[in-house]
DNA sequence: ACTACTAACTAACATTTGTTAGTATTGCAA
DNA sequence: TTGCAATACTAACAAATGTTAGTTAGTAGT
């Protein structure tokens, strides 16, 4: 079981030093603009020195993917069976995923920008719990319109929509930025549920 | 004044068809996944040959990214000055937006993705046309909100939210899925002005 | 018929790529 | 102190990269 210094930043083992490292310069980069010997000297080895810690250059991307996407999926389940009032289901959604894509805002971007890079087998791995993320979404969607507080709309159209708002975070989340991450999860979970237009009361 | 067949969907010429396919690459693979051989052999020809019509691979990148945000830039301003009722401009700024990305599906794709592998000076030369574009928005809803029609947010965040919904479609925009570009700006349109939230009339 | 231009070709270039093999050094447990 | 596992190294690999040079065939204008 693979760990990244974000997760367990205490022992900040080498491997989690190269994973960190290789986030952030495919962070600024991209992965594929990233070579093994860019990361290596960036540790201060030499490009073959990684293969005793990582096994392979994709690993790295797909360690990061897999992680994410499963930390994301477990708070969102949580949500879903712990909260009644959809309302703030969806606000603890919200809150959930910013959290988590702020909390190391270059393994955010990567996950967010960078999986379409996994090889074959991984991304359709991928890509099936994406689709299964998007349907805990849904069903939050489908509560709140059963319940007649949400507007009946496209629920998949909605859904991609307000994901979309939730990852563009990654373009511009800053750690000492004007907004926190609880801050920012407030304003969007505003957003999404009203919109723009001025209220009548 | 290089242009490709979407602009002059006409004449069809060699260099149309190299951008054209490049584009189409660059969606799948990515920008630096996609390597002049890969290009070359998609429209029959070596990779040398290609330089007889562009200049470099980077020249494919920047036309298209340029091409864009002018189109862009150039919609958003006639709105900016035809128009007065905020809501109106909103929505047709939307409708601009979407029509322009949708219209060639690769070309939105790239523009709104791969415009972070151009060289320094060109990369510098379009955030600065970006920067501009998000003013723009940010014009209406100051207008919006002088007027009493908008809500009072955060600006800069709020704009930032809305571009992330609007360049989202490159992703899942089918040219023969079950909505064309009209329906989707509108119900971008109207998920921006009034979100999920039931309204009690 | 001569010229100039267009657009294709082959060949080669200097780098860079991810990865493997084999070897040396280190530090700790026995 | 010996032995072992972890971690680093050098060297090399085959392949792929963007681009240039030089050449050739065809075509249009004079």
């Amino acid at each position: 079981m693979l760990v990244s210094s974000k997760i367990s930043p205490k022992t900040t083992t080498r491997k989690a030093q190269i994973i960190d490292t290789s986030l952030e310069m495919m962070y600024r980069l991209g992965y594929q603009g990233t070579s093994m010997r860019d990361i290596a000297s960036s540790v201060s080895m030499e490009a073959a020195s990684l293969y005793n810690h990582i096994s392979g250059k994709e690993a790295i991307l797909s360690e990061t993917c897999f992680t994410m996407a499963e930390r994301l999926l477990k708070g969102l389940s949580e949500v879903n069976d712990i909260y009644f009032n959809p309302a703030e289901k969806l606000s603890l959604a919200v809150k959930n995923h910013v959290h988590i894509l702020t909390e190391n805002t270059f393994a955010g971007w990567v996950f967010v920008h960078e999986w379409r890079h996994l090889g074959d087998e991984n991304r359709h791995r991928f890509v099936k719990l994406r689709d299964e993320y998007e349907k805990g979404f849904i069903t939050i969607l489908k509560q709140g319109e059963d319940e007649g507080v949400f507007q009946d709309v496209n629920n998949k159209f909605a859904v991609l929509t307000i994901l979309a708002s939730l990852n563009w975070v990654v373009e511009w989340y800053k750690p000492h930025g004007s907004m926190n991450p609880e801050q920012i999860a407030e304003k969007l979970t505003e957003f999404i549920l009203s919109g723009l237009k001025k209220t009548n009361n």
